[in-house]
DNA sequence: GTATTTGGATACCAATGAGTATCTGAATAC
DNA sequence: GTATTCAGATACTCATTGGTATCCAAATAC
């Protein structure tokens, strides 16, 4: 039953069933909240795996954000204006009610507020949210450049719109019509809608 | 040189005291890294003015969450939309530099990651969110009613970029360039800057 | 003035959790 | 096959912290 693994195997498969205990847990308890026994366990684990692998606690929190920058995202087509509004709404509608998106976003929170009071974990945080806005500038890019921003800043402000309407709409769902990002996103592009009302 | 204080207004102020430490300590260290001890000591108190005043550490956390909830943001005036985007952009560029400002947007991070986890004190971040959204929404009524959204969804996607932008600002500073935010701002009301061009 | 209430201080407790020291059994080296 | 290494388990430690019990002194009641 069990497969016979080589050393680095081992050890690589245990790092990473703690990464993702920890960035699961984290997300529901809060980092401060969550002690390294608990990720251990729910790695089917013990502490001392945790310090074989890592320094402590602030050591693995490093790792888990290095992953993070490290998981590349795909790589973007070459779409129109409008189909490419639509992908991003259906992706935001699909992603919205999975249980993992509301993990990561809260994972996210955590890792953000973290990285702020830590100086030595500052710049791994930084260069997170770099790499996805270039990821998105990129895209942005691909659209053409006809847009009423520069791709840098539309795509700073693009990410805004995510990270403040999923917020808003974790905190209070009803409060956030799914399509308010989508319009946002619209008037963000220079999108008019046709007719002044608000369809769909 | 000590004033004379009745009982109610020596409790009044231990527990503005204790909030304000807590508030300040919150923003700094993280709710779960800051002590009650600490709080107690911030505010030239102890542990035991905590319990006198409060049920305990959520019941202090409750309280902040209701001060917030209660004090009451200033009344929009009339003005013209040109006027109103250079009022927020101004008091943005003003903001953005201030301590303050920065301890409360951690402060406010805080809050909404606890009261995300904690059923109970949903309610109390739910109906905060609520006020400055419906606060932003009279701004914008005042504004006229010719603009690309609904209020409702003017104000959200507001709310939305003030903490996006926020966000990465403070994550990193040069990667968002103060009018950043303002050009969202115009975007979403509707306002084609002259010319194609990125001026100022 | 005396009695009583009570805001807040002090001392304590039990639980928790990061980190350490030590040990063990399986994988590697030879 | 034997020796060695090392991932991970086990069993501690020591500091911290929320909460409680008790106490005191100033403010109120009468």
């Amino acid at each position: 039953m069990t497969e016979r693994l080589t050393r680095a195997q081992q050890r690589e498969r245990t790092v990473q069933r703690l990464l993702d205990s920890a960035e699961e847990l984290f997300a529901e308890r809060g980092i401060h909240q969550t002690s390294l026994d608990q990720i251990a366990a729910a790695a089917g684990l013990t502490k001392g795996a945790v310090y074989a692998n890592f320094g402590g606690k602030k050591d693995l929190i490093a790792a888990l954000l290095q992953r993070k920058l490290d998981d590349d995202e795909p790589v973007p087509e070459r779409p129109s204006l409008r189909s490419w509004i639509d992908t991003l709404a259906d992706s935001y509608e699909s992603n919205v009610p999975r249980p993992e998106t509301r993990r990561f976003a809260m994972a996210f929170v955590e890792l953000w507020l973290f990285g702020m009071r830590d100086e030595g974990h500052r710049g791994a945080l930084r260069d997170w949210l770099r790499a996805v806005r270039e990821h998105h500038a990129r895209e942005v890019r691909a659209l053409g450049d006809d847009l009423p921003l520069p791709a840098a800043e539309t795509a700073a402000l693009l990410m805004a719109l995510d990270i403040g309407i999923g917020l808003q709409f974790m905190t209070d769902p009803e409060a956030v019509p799914a399509h308010t990002y989508t319009r946002g996103v619209e008037a963000l592009l220079g999108v008019r809608r046709a007719g002044g009302s608000v369809p769909r």
